[in-house]
DNA sequence: ACCTGAACACCGTTCAAGT
DNA sequence: ACCTGAACACCGTTCAAGT
């Protein structure tokens, strides 16, 4: 968005390094929570008064430097007790966390969900933790990463639902035609509005309890 | 994939109109299906023999075709009997449809998800049917619409697991150090393998059945 | 080793010009 | 009205050249 000057610096080797992968991610992470701002190496190199090829000293291309995004983005999500309470405790908070750090970097969201996870360290030990605590707490193993893929699953689509407009399923045009609908989103949108909650947000809160539920009932 | 000679045209109006917004949206469909293949006007201009810019002149800009192909998405996926079934019971093979058909578009999965339904007719029609379902089968009214959008972010979000590779969550590099997730990784693998389906859709099924059966004693 | 700078093959979009 | 063709402001990536 701000527009930024070309580099003043001269050519050749600089006497210490202006970048390293840590300074670039945490750029990222910042160009990512801008609303509207395309997610661009060309503006993330803006951003870091750079010029674009220099990033492809530390990450090979894009794919490269959003995989190395989803390892952060894990830290960001953050432990939630998995390793006390029983894990359809533990996983509420780390829902709601998932979410709302995915809903901060909308243009990316996709590309977390599909890259490979294989291999990073940090998403690794995450689902670790998480699935320690299904184990633990006596859930059948081979339901384990299904129940926790669902989970996950369920998030990210909740995500994507956050970023579209709020009345989304609201038929504007010609409410005639589709009555059920229409009372229905009606009555949804004033009981979110009751607890001081969005149409999405309520939404994910009522299907992540029921997901759980099913989950649970499952897994005796 | 295949590259396309230049447009042999000449310049000026064509005797009878080359393009039409069906035509396009049948060559958009096609060129999603291709694997690998980047999803740009550009290579859809070359797949219909014309310049990108006679695209603008039957849609406004990219996000514009991307909404009329959901339009068309939401016939491909179909009705499922939510005028006979229990809404339970139509919902399942409605979400598998859904999820496979929107597997079959992987690069547009988010901006489909993403882009406001409202004032897409054949959208807003098939919520109203499954809108419909709901309110006959007694569910409270202020559910409906959360369940509905639970549900969909469910497949949506399944939809893009399924893009990600089948082993995701295995620990390949240091098993040593997730031997929780390793074996339950392992047990999954091997139930689904004996059922038949990947990782990615044992999952699916185990979710849709769990959230459903929350949803079912939610609305009681 | 670590950056600039130029170059390449692309994008999406706009718009004048042709029929 | 419906297309081409040229132009514009961008991309991501590669690579030689500088220190």
């Amino acid at each position: 968005m701000t527009p930024r000057s070309a580099p003043h610096r001269s050519a050749g080797r600089p006497r210490a390094a202006v970048l390293s992968r840590e300074l670039i991610l945490e750029a990222a992470f910042a160009l990512a929570d801008e609303r509207g701002a395309d997610f661009t190496l060309a503006a993330l190199a803006r951003k870091l008064d750079v010029r674009p090829s220099a990033l492809h000293h530390y990450f090979a291309g894009k794919d490269e430097l959003i995989a190395g995004m989803r390892g952060r983005l894990t830290l960001r999500v953050g432990d939630h007790g998995f390793g006390t309470l029983p894990w359809y405790e533990a996983v509420v908070p780390w829902a709601r966390a998932y979410r709302s750090t995915l809903g901060a970097h909308p243009g990316i969201i996709a590309a977390l969900a599909t890259l490979p996870v294989a291999g990073e360290p940090e998403s690794i030990s995450d689902y670790e933790r998480i699935a320690e605590a299904f184990r633990r707490d006596g859930y059948p193993e081979h339901r384990v990463v299904p129940a926790i893929v669902a989970i996950e699953s369920f998030v990210i689509g909740s995500a994507l639902d956050a970023l579209a407009p709020d009345d989304n399923l609201r038929p504007v045009h010609r409410p005639d035609l589709a009555p059920a609908l229409e009372g229905a989103e009606r009555a949804a949108r004033l009981h979110a509005a009751e607890q001081g909650a969005s149409a999405a947000t309520a939404a994910f809160e009522f299907g992540l309890e029921a997901l759980i539920a099913g989950l649970r009932a499952a897994g005796r």
